[in-house]
DNA sequence: GCTCTATGTAAGCACGTGCTTACACTTGGA
DNA sequence: TCCAAGTGTAAGCACGTGCTTACATAGAGC
């Protein structure tokens, strides 16, 4: 009964994949809400019924994609290379590139006040625990939530709201402006605040 | 035909406000989407068709929401009082202080392509130019965008996403690491440093 | 008092959503 | 060949949404 399936016309591993792979860029493109069951199935190219049979829920879709995706991609990645690789990800989302869109699925898709958000809230708390190492402040913590907003705003501000010139301006033009200015954040060098551990 | 009601049981105009006061809280509370006619209409005590009677539909309330709220606010505030205005609006808007939340009913309801998106883009944009106006680099479009977008992002982490430590944080703190940063990333200003807050 | 308009109300329509169910097809083993 | 399980499909249900419609009522002018 469980058997090697190789490669079959009829492939459960494949559907499954392919739900996954349509999940993850429809919730990274719209949010949890915005993207329907439908379109996440019409994308990967197969029955929304399937959905539910291989998943349970939307929840738990959105779920295993941020399993998936986000845990594999943050402990990949060394905490000085997090915040560019996090921005990266977010600036080259719209350009077909499918990388690391976990975190922006996870900010995308914080308007359920439900379990939905606080599945997302532990991938977020994550990203600023690591974010929070590269300062020494005491308020660190709170410095690397304001730079996980501002990945927030850019993201948005650049594929949903679509605001110019920022949505067409060049990543690597933004990831100097912005990371400049988030590691003078985070390690306090150039803020009036007298150093309190540095 | 135009006279002066002063009060009338019914007050047609004292229902419209009611509409508009509600609408301008949870729009900038949950954005467009997720803010529903019935609750607008709830929180106004008033009945949900009246809405449409006075307004025509959720986009147009959407859009006077905007109109009224946004606009007046931004031309009253001087330029290098902007940024720290919205700031502050933002960040007091779920301390039941009823500011300038125009700007986070835009921010929050970005998501419908349609319309709905292009009247708040209006609001954004002028915001932006404001911005840009503080900073002489010849990419000061881009630089006012990504600040915008910080703010977006601070607004949607606190409320909607309610990231600790960030959702709990003392806005003049916020404010204090906020603005630094923003205004070097701004740059070239001659922003008198406000007393923050208190 | 009567009427006519402005104002308010209840009920419901059309549609999109997440999700379910009953059924058809394919496949591998007996 | 036949069966049983795995896989895919169409139809539909329950519910929430924006919005409409038919009706009730109040209040001003006569």
């Amino acid at each position: 009964m469980v058997e090697i399936q190789q490669k079959r016309a009829r492939d459960a591993q494949a559907t499954r994949q392919a739900l996954l792979d349509a999940a993850a860029a429809l919730f990274a493109e719209r949010g949890f809400e915005r993207a329907t069951v439908r379109d996440i199935a019409a994308r990967a190219g197969v029955n929304q019924a399937l959905l539910f049979r291989y998943f349970g829920s939307k929840k738990a879709l959105f779920g295993e994609v941020l399993e998936r995706n986000g845990r594999e991609q943050l402990s990949a990645t060394a905490p000085e290379s997090l915040l560019e690789a996090a921005l990266r990800g977010m600036l080259l989302a719209d350009d077909g590139r499918l990388g690391d869109r976990s975190l922006e699925a996870f900010l995308r898709s914080t308007g359920g006040s439900d379990e939905v958000a606080a599945t997302g809230r532990l991938l977020g708390d994550e990203y600023a625990r690591v974010l929070a190492t590269l300062s020494d402040r005491q308020d660190s913590q709170l410095r690397a939530d304001l730079v996980l907003s501002w990945l927030l705003g850019i993201g948005l501000m650049r594929v949903v709201v679509g605001k110019e010139p920022l949505a067409s301006a060049d990543p690597d033009e933004i990831c100097e402006l912005v990371l400049g200015a988030a590691r003078t954040l985070l390690e306090g060098l150039a803020t009036p605040v007298p150093a309190s551990g540095a």
